[in-house]
DNA sequence: AGGATCACG
DNA sequence: ACGTACGTGATCCTA
């Protein structure tokens, strides 16, 4: 039995185009529309098993129903430049499915898939007629259905005669009379004006027609009456223009629509062309970045050698001898992650050993001496991980080499996946298995035993010795060798000492803090509830905004796309109307305290070591920046005096030792101060003056005497402002001033920070032209979007641009302090340690007899970390804990 | 799984 | 006219 199914191409890659958000490949073409278009044909294929295929596209701009009617579709908003590059790249496509397209001048894509379904009629043939505009229910009949994309083109609702006439109460062909009375805004048909989709269901109903509505014009009345009989002409044009013309004379005959099938390499090179890995994997095409085992083994050129099949002397030859390494810890926490196995590749052998091994009497000393050994380079692929994981089995990794992680981090830190799979596919490299494959995933992760485990731990290392190269000559490419070399990879092993040696928490203040928290939160609780004059879950949004702006009738000040905002901004503007908005606020602030500081830090602290052991990872910020996890240990409170004390409980984890914090002061204005070069802002850091005070003097013309301090705080919103790539509305947003006013500052400042300008404009442009840009240290950033047609997309990109640099350098920074305190600690060999990093701190823990000299010493060397036209500023404290050191 | 909220620089 | 400040992570709730 045949099946036609026939889509209306323009209007489902217009959907596809507003549905989904911007999508770009690497070489900047956009591609969001035809993703979306291949998703439904796939579902299509799946679904509807189609023996006929067919998408119609409209030919040109004018088309018959422009004679009579010229400005049929007028005044549409014209194709962004976005979408309509994407119709080439769809057509391609289709070539490439092998399924059939048509177009011909003159005719619209519906008029071609109505001629096609009269055929399908005729002959009795069963047909699906797929698209996002409703005039195509006129088409539907016993053997046409009619697909109607809903909510952007996730779903489709089908129509069949019989829903139409459930759903209007019409069958199919009075559709086009529905279009003459009502008309259609998007196409530019008039219908008659004032009649709408009830009016028009009404009439029809009431005549069956258009013809007949207008013969009858005479029994309606007053308004009514007037409307129809004034517009007549303009409701007969409309139904003709609404009529789908079934009668295009089609050079295509319906046996040349067969589809037999894509062809699975074709398919394979043109999604990898747009990128679109995910459709690969799940059609398992060739070149998937996962494949399944059978295919690993096929395509592998080494062998594989179990490590207990070679002798000790065997088996470090091949360790010493190896090019690549591949360590396998599951789990998200490396402190706590499961060592499974490793596997090292020496040219085409590759040694894998597991857990078991590493643990074994015979294998662990040639194992670990090599793993131990600093002489032994070691080129893996986020061996920070296994640093750590191998660290708590007591096995400490040296001589690291090469990360192909953090390689692939520096090449592209936006890039969404920097899964190995992912790398080997982007360097167009044999796949391998994902992990999910292997493992599986959550309640269902089993680790495999035996030659499953060795096969993946082998193709992983062998994916690692292939990628080296190709990473470290891209690296060279980008001139970021040695920023890899002598910053990024130095600075792991840091990292992992850090985490290693964790920062000693003391419980008992957090209990004490919580307790007194309970008490405030329970007093809060009651009091809310007795406002509302009900009880309800605060922390609900949903709930909240219910008790808020129903019950007690709150003016609603913004909305989230879920329902009422109940942020504290908002909040704040609530205040005067009710007593409840205030206690909200305080107890909002208590529970964070209580939950993600006291009961979320209690619950990380290590039973054995009493401490926290963060996680810094870095390869996530697209800045250069770090973040910490498990616990976050960069966002503890400090702005707020209540939350201030959570620092109480971080302490030196030895007596009698202090902890000591440096922080970098206005590194960022500092760093923008000598990209810009501008003089101005250059001269107020070489004579160390307070540059927020000056920016106000400068930018108000007023002497220092004459800053007040809502002046101060004026200029310090420029100042963040300028950091962040300023917009005036930005700006008024956060001072609580009109636009005007904001863009009048923002000009005041630029008119005395030209060189700040300047850089603002010509930091834009290069970005433009390279596609990317830059920190001092090459660190770098690509923004395709800066180009987009879009107003949002280009101004966030812009922003970006401003920012990055300026973020970016000052994260260089203060990582080239970290190695290089590091090495000062080791060759004066200091017993003081580096704990923690939060963006510009440093924070140690210093023995008492350390105390003075490391209060020179680590200003020090975090001002000279990078030799700027400015100076560069750190502010030292200590005290017996985190809270007493500001 | 994703949104809302809020903690930090 | 457009409508946002830059960069993160944890917790809670809701679908």
């Amino acid at each position: 039995m045949d099946k036609w199914v026939l889509i209306d191409g323009n209007s489902i890659i217009y959907r596809a185009f507003f549905a989904l958000p911007p999508l770009t490949n690497s070489a900047g073409l956009h591609t969001n529309a035809v993703f979306g278009f291949t998703t439904m044909l796939l579902r299509l294929l799946e679904e509807e098993k189609p023996t006929h295929m067919l998408v119609a596209f409209d030919a040109g701009k004018v088309t018959f129903r422009h004679e009579g009617y010229e400005d049929y579709k007028g005044g549409r908003e014209k194709t962004p430049p976005e979408l309509s590059e994407q119709f080439p790249v769809l057509k391609e496509l289709l070539r490439s499915f092998g399924i059939a397209q048509y177009e011909l001048a003159g005719y619209e894509a519906d008029d071609i898939i109505g001629t096609l379904s009269r055929l399908a009629d005729e002959r009795g043939v069963e047909a699906l007629v797929v698209s996002g505009d409703k005039d195509m229910l006129q088409l539907a009949s016993d053997h046409v259905t009619i697909a109607l994309t809903r909510k952007g083109i996730s779903e489709v609702e089908r129509y069949d005669p019989a829903e139409i006439n459930e759903k209007y109460g019409l069958k199919p062909l009075q559709i086009i009379d529905l279009k003459g009375l009502m008309g259609d805004t998007s196409d530019n048909i008039p219908g008659i004006p004032g009649v709408g989709e009830k009016t028009a269901l009404k009439l029809l109903h009431e005549y069956g027609s258009v013809e007949a509505v207008l013969a009858n014009a005479a029994e309606l009345k007053g308004k009514m009456r007037e409307k129809v009989e004034t517009h007549q002409d303009s409701a007969l044009m409309s139904k003709k223009l609404a009529t789908i013309f079934r009668e295009v004379p089609l050079e295509k005959q319906p046996d040349e629509l067969t589809y037999g099938g894509y062809d699975a390499q074709t398919l394979a090179d043109m999604f990898r062309k747009l990128e679109f890995k995910s459709l690969i994997e799940r059609l398992e095409l060739p070149g998937a970045a996962s494949v399944d085992a059978a295919a690993v083994a096929a395509a592998a050129t080494y062998e594989v050698v179990a490590a207990g099949s070679l002798d000790g002397p065997a088996l470090a030859a091949m360790l010493a001898a190896s090019d690549s390494v591949y360590i396998e810890a599951i789990g998200d926490n490396p402190h706590q992650a499961r060592l499974i196995g490793l596997a090292a590749a020496s040219g085409e052998r590759i040694v894998v050993a597991t857990y078991d091994d590493l643990m074994d009497e015979k294998l662990s000393g040639p194992l670990r001496g090599w793993l131990e050994d600093e002489h032994a380079p070691k080129r893996g692929y986020d061996l920070h991980k296994a640093e750590l994981a191998l660290g708590w089995l007591g096995i400490a990794l040296r001589g690291i080499a090469f990360d192909a992680l953090l390689a692939a981090y520096l090449l592209d830190p936006t890039e969404s996946s920097q899964t190995l799979a992912a790398l080997i596919q982007r360097h167009g490299l044999s796949a391998i298995q994902t992990d999910e494959a292997v493992y599986g995933k959550g309640a269902r992760l089993v680790v495999p035993q035996g030659d499953v485990l060795a096969n993946h731990l082998a193709a992983k290392a062998d994916a690692v010795r292939r990628l080296v190269p190709l990473l470290a000559e891209q690296l060279e490419q980008g001139h970021m060798t040695k920023l890899n070399d002598e910053l990024e990879l130095p600075l792991a092993v840091v990292l992992a000492g850090m985490e290693k040696q964790g920062i000693q928490v003391n419980p008992a203040v957090l209990e004490e803090l919580g307790a007194e928290l309970e008490r405030g939160i329970s007093q809060y609780m009651s009091d809310i509830y007795a406002h509302a004059g009900m009880e309800f879950n605060i922390n609900s949004p949903k709930q909240l905004g219910e008790v808020l702006f129903e019950k007690l009738g709150l003016p609603v000040i913004k909305k989230t796309k879920t329902g009422h905002s109940t942020d504290a901004e908002v909040l704040e503007k609530l205040e005067p109307y009710s007593e409840i908005v205030k206690l909200i606020l305080q107890y909002r602030q208590l529970t964070k305290l209580q939950s993600t500081y006291v009961e979320g830090l209690l619950k990380e602290i290590r039973r054995d070591t009493g401490k926290v052991h963060t996680y810094y990872r870095q390869t996530i910020a697209a800045t250069g920046r770090l973040s910490s996890q498990f616990p976050n240990l960069q966002n503890i409170p400090i702005r707020l005096e209540e939350g201030r004390r959570i620092r109480k409980a971080f302490v030196p984890s030895e007596p009698g030792w202090s902890i000591l914090a440096a922080d970098y002061s206005q590194i960022e204005l500092r760093v923008l101060a000598h990209i810009s070069g501008d003089e101005r802002m250059k001269e107020a850091f070489i004579a160390d003056t307070d540059i927020h005070t000056k920016t106000a003097m400068d930018v108000f013309g007023v002497s220092a005497d004459e800053v007040d301090a809502n002046m101060r705080r004026q200029a310090k919103a420029v100042n963040f402002g300028i950091v962040y790539g300023i917009s005036d509305f930005g700006l008024s947003n956060n001072l609580g001033i009109s636009r005007k006013d904001a863009a009048r500052f923002i000009e005041q400042y630029f008119a005395v920070f030209e060189g700040v300008r300047a850089y603002m404009d010509n930091i834009v442009a290069q970005a433009r032209r390279d596609g990317y840009v830059t920190t001092l240290l090459e660190r770098r950033r690509y923004l395709p979007e800066i180009k987009a047609s879009n107003f949002n997309l280009r101004s966030f990109a812009e922003r970006t641009a401003m920012n990055t640099p300026i973020q970016g350098t000052a994260a260089d920074i203060i990582k080239l302090a970290m190695v290089k305190m590091d090495g000062v600690l080791r060759e004066r060999k200091l017993r003081s340690r580096m704990l923690l990093q939060v963006h510009d701190e440093l924070v140690f823990e210093v023995p008492a007899d350390e105390l003075e000299l490391m209060k020179t010493l680590l200003p020090e060397v975090m001002e000279s970390a990078l030799k700027l036209d400015v100076p560069l500023r750190a502010d030292v404290s200590f005290g017996d804990n985190w809270y007493e050191a500001k």
